[in-house]
DNA sequence: AGGAAAACAGGACTGAGTCTTAAATAAGAC
DNA sequence: GTCTTATTTAAGACTCAGTCCTGTTTTCCT
């Protein structure tokens, strides 16, 4: 009756290898023929289980690509700055801390993750409606570093902001792959740091 | 072959009720039974149509839920408004005008689609990832009420904001339904257009 | 009326996701 | 070491969304 807690047997280590297995695998697929024309037999298959078993490690075949942690990584970067940092600040040196922190091949599956976001319709929506881009998590996370609740405004509005910025990130990128997804989603939040004059400019008539 | 390119013959007609009757339909089984619990041959058959014949209409199960014509009226508000107007107060006016020119029927079922939105995990998603919330149809939208272009990055990181406070809109009124939705849009685009204070304030040490 | 074009019913088919059952395997007790 | 028990797995049946094809009906135009 007495369970040891924590987990480090045999038993908890084949899982993640045949996760981490899984994953390896899928990702590798979807590069080779496209995320449509891999079924989960394939994943299954090459990574030899069961396609049921496929199904026990990810709820979805859209989770396969959306499992990471590197939002888990962003928060702790964030703690780790300084206290007294302006939030602004605090924020660029955490995005830039958590993309220079992650290891070769966390790097090139978060490149593939996000091509996959911009090319496959599925996973875009998945992604979007993940936890990386919600409102409430993200406000969370500011409210925490700013020592506000989540229930304030003004919170939840720069959540929102933090968000749309994201999403303006990843459409710049989308447009030219040559840019850095990093880079560009410092400049917009510099940007809209100093407001937006675009607001006050007049509309002319419609083309 | 001279095709007369106008449309108001019998056929088309039908077509017109044929596709109103399966969303009628399905949004009252939706209401009645549950998202999940209705199958598209339960839809079909309420209609009295083939299931084939529902996909004649509508690409995808959540297409039945997520088809208006909000979108295409906000644009037409936004021309509406006089040249000269600057562009905050514009996107006020068209958003109020917008909301203001529903008939009853479209605000009830405007009413039904956010309840459903609200309710199921599959139809939030999907209204995330749709048209609405797209940073490139809002940049042109943008840009072409300014003059300018789309590629203008001033104008990418505009319209990523105005569908960061859509995101954080949606988030307050899931929180409190009571209030308004247009209100509180709103609200936070005007929050916005005097720049974001809490960038500047000083983080403190997590909890 | 008669022929072309579009819409339709009906049904076969693929693949995702759920569920159940029985076999394999690891954990802990003796 | 072996036995018991709980968990993990394989295998496959099943439901439903979405695609595609075929032959039939309806509408349109002349």
């Amino acid at each position: 009756m007495c369970h040891t807690l924590w987990v480090d047997s045999l038993r908890e280590r084949k899982k993640a290898r045949t996760r981490a297995e899984l994953q390896r695998h899928a990702l590798r697929l979807f590069a080779e023929r496209g995320y449509e024309a891999t079924t989960v037999e394939d994943i299954a298959g090459a990574a030899e289980v069961a396609r049921s078993t496929f199904f026990r490690y990810f709820a979805t075949k859209e989770d396969v690509v959306l499992f990471d942690d590197v939002d888990s990584l962003f928060e702790e970067a964030l703690a780790a700055v300084p206290v007294g940092t302006p939030l602004l600040v605090a924020l660029i040196e955490a995005i830039r801390a958590t993309f220079a922190g992650l290891n070769e091949q966390k790097r090139a599956q978060e490149e593939l993750r996000m091509r996959l976001g911009r090319t496959v319709p599925e996973i875009a929506a998945a992604l979007r409606a993940r936890g990386a881009w919600d409102v409430e998590q993200t406000a969370r996370l500011v409210a925490s570093a700013l020592g506000r609740t989540p229930e304030d405004i003004e919170v939840v509005a720069l959540a929102g902001a933090l968000i749309g910025a994201r999403f303006a990130a990843q459409t710049l990128v989308a447009r030219e792959p040559h840019r850095s997804y990093v880079d560009t989603t410092l400049e917009i939040l510099e940007r809209l740091r100093s407001g937006i004059p675009l607001f006050d400019e007049p509309i002319v008539g419609s083309s």
